[in-house]
RNA sequence: UGCCCAGUAGCUCAAUCGGCAGAGCGUCCGGCUCUGGACCGGGAGGCUGGUGGUUCGAAUCCACCCUGGGCAACCA
């Protein structure tokens, strides 16, 4: 994995890069790509926007050396009740500190205010918006539900005049709140609850931070974003998956507003999954409701996923790059483990932070052997030997120091590899020590070790070779700087604390944060007082930006370092792992069972005709049961199929294609758009069927049809479709083919016997589908296997 | 039968418009080591949600079904 921002081959390809690139390729929109990223002003950044931030602001950095490449900042200001300028702030704090730059493409949506209501008034007198006066609840009711239609309002016919004057009264301020609205003209009746007649502009005598008291119809969501877009001249409008439904509307929006020229070159829409992290919640209201109720410190509080949290934490901004392009950008929902964020952190955080001694939980161990007085001062290197830096600093060894209390144990079980009575451990940089004696307070806790070093292990290594198995970190008692740390751990103790039946609170976890009074080596006085750290053993560190001062150390705890050394419970242990396998393996068999059971007859769908012309097609032609059910219950399938059989009477040939390739066409276009015939198709149809070409042939003629019509003969013939079943014709073929693969040849004779689809796939490409597969795939083996 | 989206390794994602099912993380084992860190090497882990169909060949195309998510705000 990489640190670094420069794209890595993998990380960056993503769908949308693909379509940009197509873009690019079919000069869609010249050399342009323009990307924004369009928070609305009304709370904090979290990990999730940075996830949007990154995708939109990296592609203006990946495309920067072949496109014009621009990336807004938008504020979608349009709702005056819940923006304001401290939100603004804090946004573009947010979007710098991940080291990103909008130049001077700063934009609010509040400023296009009179674009949009220009556009309404074109729409208007259009025909396809009008003055709806239904209240809230009636506009609701009308609506209809996810299974009934609509209804339309008694408004919807207004004139034009009437819709136009009525919409200037609004905008004047003559209507209270809620009066009036302007609507769209779609479609009550649609089965996308979106297109029944959306909302346009509500009447809001509210204040707007930006606009004052200007406006008192503000627009909504679905028709101010495409505009924004537009006026913006953005490409690529990229949001995430819950919009999808949206795209709908922003489409009619575009297609209904814009001039015929624009078309072409207007915004699109692109959904991508939103981040889901695990043990944390990301929404608005969750975060607000924590900080209301003091159950976090603030929307700096370094537990929280907000930027302000992250980065008073003291995570990097080039660590939170590196996270979002590692987690991906696709369609499917999904919910990325803590640990892999946690990954990303120390991957960012260990070639850049040197290492210091820390004591969390300090124990004191004495020296017996060495003088009070004497300190020996070891220049110790910051870098551990993986790590191409070796700045170092001075430590000082005396007497007294302090180690970790967990590193020490009385009675230790078997694989604990550190300090136990009378066993030797290395002390980091310094020396080999021996523990000989413990003391402890009446209570029975030990307040003390004793014990002696070897001196000839200076530089911890010793002269006869031999080498302890534990190492532990240490501080110096006389010259240690004492500090707080505070230790974050998961705000909550379940991975969906948002998706559950109690409330989100009751699975906050109590030991999120733990402070702890510990001991600094001396030279972190030296240290910037930004400077990120490993304390080593333990994990990153810097000092908190707010509380933290010369006096008074105060050090967040960035991540802890992995620990593969028992503790961690919600660690993947291989028990674990079965039992999750079995558990994925018997819900499939429930679903298999499940899936058979709602299995229904394609036929019980259709009404009487289709079920006449159904049993027609089954009985008298002799269709399969599902293809003939599949053609009966689509009309104009069902014309189009039939003209072709008056012209080749081959039913179950034709059905095939009808079904499984023209079907698959039919998904964007209508049969009565495409630039060919049922004749063309059955004259396709029939060429295959005689051998004259191949089916891959057919598919190639296939696209050409779709694309432009034509004759199926003649499209053969200009493209030499027609089929090869000719062994001397083919052989040559296939022993270039097979030439020019040998590591392919000597894996399939290894027993890798998948590579005959590779082959295949050669020979046709060569012969450019004319090659007789089954020949093709038989003179393949033949030669394979000789 | 409301509409839309998505189901590929434990997790996050690939698979060049039908042609070798792969990568990173995690996990296990080994190596290296003055951090139980980092790094290096290796292994395990898959009926591509299911059943049929089309095809020489299907993760990919068709049909039906199953599972999860989204959509019925005068929020965005």
């Amino acid at each position: 994995m990489s640190t670094s921002d420069t794209p890595t081959s993998g990380t960056r390809d993503n769908f949308i890069y693909d379509i940009i690139d197509e873009d690019l390729e079919e000069g869609t929109y010249g050399d342009r790509v323009v990307t924004r990223f369009p928070p609305e002003p009304n709370g904090y950044l979290h990990i999730g926007h940075a996830k949007s931030i990154v995708l939109n602001f990296g592609i203006k950095h990946d495309y920067a050396d072949r496109a014009d490449t621009r990336c807004h900042l938008r504020f979608d200001d349009t709702n005056p009740e819940t923006e304001s300028t401290e939100y603004v702030d804090s946004i573009k704090d947010a979007v710098q500190w991940l080291g990103y730059d909008w130049e001077e493409h700063e934009y609010y949506a509040s400023d296009y205010f009179e674009q949009f209501y220009e556009y309404a008034v074109k729409l208007i007198k259009q025909g396809d918006a009008y003055v709806d006066s239904l209240d809230e609840a009636e506009i609701r009711e009308y609506r209809g539900t996810v299974e009934e239609p609509g209804r339309p309002s008694p408004y919807r016919d207004r004139s034009v005049e009437e819709n136009l004057e009525l919409f200037r009264k609004m905008k004047a301020g003559e209507f209270e709140d809620g009066e009036h609205v302007l609507r769209a003209k779609i479609d009550m009746s649609s089965p996308h609850m979106i297109m029944r007649d959306p909302l346009l502009f509500r009447i809001k005598h509210a204040h707007h931070y930006r606009q004052g008291d200007d406006w008192c119809i503000y627009p909504m969501y679905d028709y101010a974003h495409p505009l924004e877009d537009a006026i913006e001249d953005i490409t690529h409008s990229l949001c995430t998956l819950e919009f999808d439904n949206n795209r709908r509307v922003y489409d009619w929006v575009m297609e209904h507003c814009l001039e015929d020229d624009e078309i072409p070159s207007r915004p699109r829409q692109y959904e991508f999954n939103r981040l889901n992290l695990g043990y944390t919640v990301m929404s608005k209201t969750k975060l607000r409701h924590l900080i209301e109720e003091d159950l976090v410190g603030g929307w700096d509080d370094p537990r929280l996923p907000t930027i302000s949290g992250l980065a008073r934490r003291g995570v990097p901004p080039s660590a939170i790059r590196s996270f979002c392009r590692d987690v991906g950008v696709t369609r499917s929902q999904s919910r990325v483990q803590i640990g892999h964020f946690e990954h990303a952190l120390r991957d960012d955080l260990n070639p850049t932070s040197p290492r210091v001694m820390a004591v969390l939980d300090p124990l004191k161990v004495v020296v017996t052997n060495w003088d009070e007085e004497e300190i020996d001062w070891i220049d110790a290197n910051h870098w551990p030997r993986d790590i191409d830096k070796d700045e170092t600093r001075p430590v000082p060894f005396t007497r007294e120091f302090y180690i970790e209390r967990d590193d020490f144990r009385e009675d230790p079980p078997d694989d604990f590899i550190r300090l136990a009575p009378g066993r030797e451990v290395r002390l980091r940089h310094a020396y080999f020590f021996t523990c000989e004696k413990v003391v402890r307070d009446e209570d029975g806790t030990i307040t003390e070790l004793r014990g002696t070093i070897d001196r000839d292990t200076r530089g911890a290594t010793a002269p006869d070779g031999r080498s302890p198995e534990g190492t532990l970190h240490w501080v110096s008692a006389s010259h240690a700087v004492p500090f707080e740390a505070r230790l974050y751990d998961r705000l909550f103790e379940v991975p969906d604390p948002d998706a559950r039946d109690a409330h989100f609170t009751e699975f906050i976890n109590p030991d999120s944060l733990n402070v702890r009074k510990g001991v600094l080596e001396p030279s972190v006085r030296d240290l910037a007082s930004d400077q990120r750290v490993q304390f080593e053993r333990q994990g990153y560190f810097w000092p908190d930006p707010e509380e933290s001062t010369p006096d008074a150390l105060v050090y967040n705890q960035i991540v802890p370092l992995r620990d593969t050394w028992g503790g961690d419970e919600d660690r993947l242990t291989q028990d674990e792992l079965e039992r999750r396998r079995r558990e994925k393996e018997k819900q499939k068999q429930e679903q298999r069972q499940r899936s058979l059971e709602g299995k229904t007859d394609p036929a019980k769908y259709l009404d009487d005709d289709q079920r006449e012309r159904f049993e027609r097609y089954r009985d008298d032609l002799g269709l399969s049961h599902n293809d003939a059910a599949v053609i009966a219950g689509d009309d104009a399938l069902a014309d189009f199929f039939e003209a072709a059989l008056e012209q080749y009477e081959a039913p179950q040939s034709l059905a095939n294609w009808t079904v499984n390739e023209l079907l698959g066409e039919l998904k964007d276009q209508t049969i009565k758009d495409l630039p060919f015939g049922p004749a063309a198709f059955a004259t396709l149809v029939h060429l295959v069927d005689t051998e004259n070409i191949t089916n891959r042939g057919a598919d190639e003629v296939f696209d050409v049809l779709l694309e432009d019509g034509g004759d199926p003969e003649a499209i053969v013939d200009a493209r030499d479709l027609r089929q090869v079943d000719d062994t001397d014709a083919l052989r040559p073929t296939i022993e270039a083919v097979l030439d020019d693969h040998p590591d392919e040849v000597a894996r399939y004779r290894d027993g890798k016997k998948g590579l005959i689809g590779f082959f295949m796939g050669q020979v046709m490409d060569a012969t450019n589908g004319a090659a007789n597969p089954e020949l093709a795939r038989e003179l393949i083996q033949d030669q394979l296997d000789a």
